[in-house]
DNA sequence: TTGTAGGCGTTATCAC
DNA sequence: GTGATAACGCCTACAA
């Protein structure tokens, strides 16, 4: 039934397979292809008005077949230098772009890292998320951001969403709510690799990127004392967080070294943000025995005091001296400037998605759950009297 | 296509409910009943170690067809309530998650959108981004978050990765030195629908999200003016930006309705950066007629040059006044506080998001480029006299 | 060197 | 209500 399109012969055609839905033919004596153009289709074409140009537009265009344009397109060694150019050529007025979705369909993958942050209003995992990119882009994956403001049950959702959109990898840092684990189990159950970062758990077992909470808690405290302090309080972090419990360790390790008291009432445990810092650090301000120096776990909780103290009429460093932990740019700012430590931020992006990449692209299942420690430094400034 | 288990036939077998969440067959001829155990899907699973369960998965478990599955999880109305619950069950005991990627293949759609800025070391565009998230992830939305580091270069290159990625839309905030346009042309033929924000431009035909530059400068000046002085410099942006030239023209037209002398001299082009700000702002108070006051074009520009007037003993506000430009957190803190104009950073990510989702949900191919300019405020510190 | 055909995981359009 | 089957755009053995 089916004529060639050049002689019009019906008996020496051939099937030759399809072409995005058209039946393509061969005339065994023209030695030509065509396909049998059905109207519905062509209608369709024109009726979607963003078509996008696919492989298969490239390859009716020039009369090859779709694999030898896919070929083309991907240098592959066994192809016509004449025929690439060609498929070159036209892909670029075609204004052709790959379909990542198809081709990712295709290779089970999606080149795309997720990264789930507990919050984006600090500086602090902004700048962790400079490093991630600059290491993930240069290696050709794409970041989706997502952040739970600090929700559990927020978490739970991108992490679902993260897992629908087919991620080869997880960098997470945890919600400060976060106590149960089992959204991140299926990862593990999946073999998606996961890195975890800054706000890590013992739960999962994966690679863990940190910096030296203890040491650097420790640091604050020894500098605190030396500088002739005495009663030193810890406003810390909530007690789920590793981050929060290394910080105590090392606060309560350098007043034994020194023996000094560990009193349980200048230890309050706090949730990261500037509005608790206030409450608990009045709290400890307005102790019938206060406190002359105070180690925050964070340094918007130690701006925030400072601004308390201010508003008191209590003198920093002279009354109270105060030292907090990330070195906020705001800190270098703040009268007088907050002693504080500083934690290398983009490199924690860095290593985190460099230790992700990596297990990525081993082989073998086994996980270890590593711990990476970034060293962190003391930097001095007014607050704690210099 | 299932057999008795007792006799073999296929004619005789009948569904008879289900069984923790298999399909329970009945056999007339044997009489008996019996549920199918899938054989090959266990295989299947160990074939592929890292296999991600899929609707096939389920079907297969489950006795019943793909098709019956997809309907049942997408709670299709005509689908058998028992059948429903089956699926679901079986869904969640096999952790199945739906592959997003071959669901969009599939719409044509990737429900994500791609977020182009030029930086993120400053505190404005993660500001502006958590903006973008909020009303994003509401919608079902995902976000693509590239930055361009400021090099052209990268943003072309970005812009090809998110079209290649099928983003539904595109937010853009253009590098400070984009000057070719042809990059987003594209975006134009292929229909996908774009925003500008903050940095934008007249050449592609798209709806702009700004604040309003001109009235935010010119009532910085106007209130330099206020407090009595009248050498007012500016240190402007790059020219090529809408913004600069907006902020440009407020300060002229202040100085000009309060009778004041525009001298080239006092109006140089910076380029945002610290950096430059610092050698810029040097010159400017080396001149041998200095000026009383500076209206930087964004506020880590002001904040550098209050430093560097410290470093050389000026005093401020008296011997020299500043005001910048966007409200950064360390203008509130820096010693005097710096007076700003205030902007709605996470206002101006929700406008851009919502009128991106309006677009793409809009059937009209019509784009019109109409500019929604949000309000700023003058934020009065200590660095301007009060 | 190029073409054929099957598959990646979904949804949609038919049938039955 | 449910089941085949054809898309979606791409890759890749295996053929030719």
């Amino acid at each position: 039934m089916v004529k060639c399109s050049k002689c019009g012969k019906v008996e020496s055609i051939l099937k030759a397979g399809f072409l995005r839905g058209n039946q393509r033919f061969y005339c065994k004596d023209c030695e030509i292809h065509f396909t049998e153009k059905r109207v519905d289709e062509l209608q369709n074409k024109i009726k979607k008005k963003n078509h996008q140009t696919t492989i298969i537009d490239i390859a009716q265009a020039l009369g090859l077949s779709n694999s030898t344009v896919s070929r083309a397109l991907h240098n592959h060694p066994e192809v016509n230098p004449n025929t690439r150019k060609a498929v070159v050529d036209m892909a670029a007025e075609l204004d052709y772009q790959p379909n990542l979705l198809a081709y990712n369909l295709v290779k089970s993958q999606s080149k795309v890292i997720g990264t789930l942050v507990p919050e984006f209003y600090h500086t602090f995992f902004p700048s962790v998320i400079i490093g991630i990119q600059g290491v993930l882009s240069k290696a050709g994956y794409n970041q989706i951001i997502m952040q739970s403001d600090e929700s559990y049950a927020n978490e739970v959702t991108n992490t679902k969403i993260l897992l629908a959109s087919r991620i080869d990898g997880l960098l997470v840092s945890l919600t400060k709510e976060t106590n149960n684990f089992e959204h991140f189990k299926v990862f593990e159950k999946k073999q998606i690799p996961m890195v975890f970062f800054n706000r890590v758990c013992d739960e999962i077992n994966a690679p863990k990127i940190i910096v030296d909470d203890y040491s650097g808690a420790f640091q604050a405290v020894e500098h605190l004392i030396s500088n002739g302090n005495k009663r030193i309080a810890h406003l810390a972090g909530p007690p789920n967080l590793l981050l929060s419990q290394q910080r105590l360790k090392g606060y309560k390790d350098a007043l034994k070294k020194h023996h000094l008291p560990i009193e349980s009432d200048l230890i309050i445990h706090s949730d990261l943000t500037e509005s608790k810092a206030r409450i608990y650090g009045n709290h400890l301000l307005e102790l019938p025995n206060p406190p002359d120096a105070i180690f925050a776990v964070n340094d918007p909780s130690a701006i925030e005091i400072i601004l308390l103290a201010r508003s008191k009429g209590i003198k920093i460093p002279e009354q109270l001296a105060i030292v907090g932990f990330s070195d906020d740019p705001i800190a270098a700012f703040i009268e007088p400037g907050l002693t504080t430590i500083a934690q290398p931020t983009q490199e924690i992006g860095k290593v985190a998605a460099q230790t992700l990449l990596n297990s990525i692209n081993s082989e073998s299942t086994y996980v270890d759950s590593i711990i990476k420690t970034l060293d962190v430094k003391l930097v001095v400034r007014g607050s704690s009297g210099g």
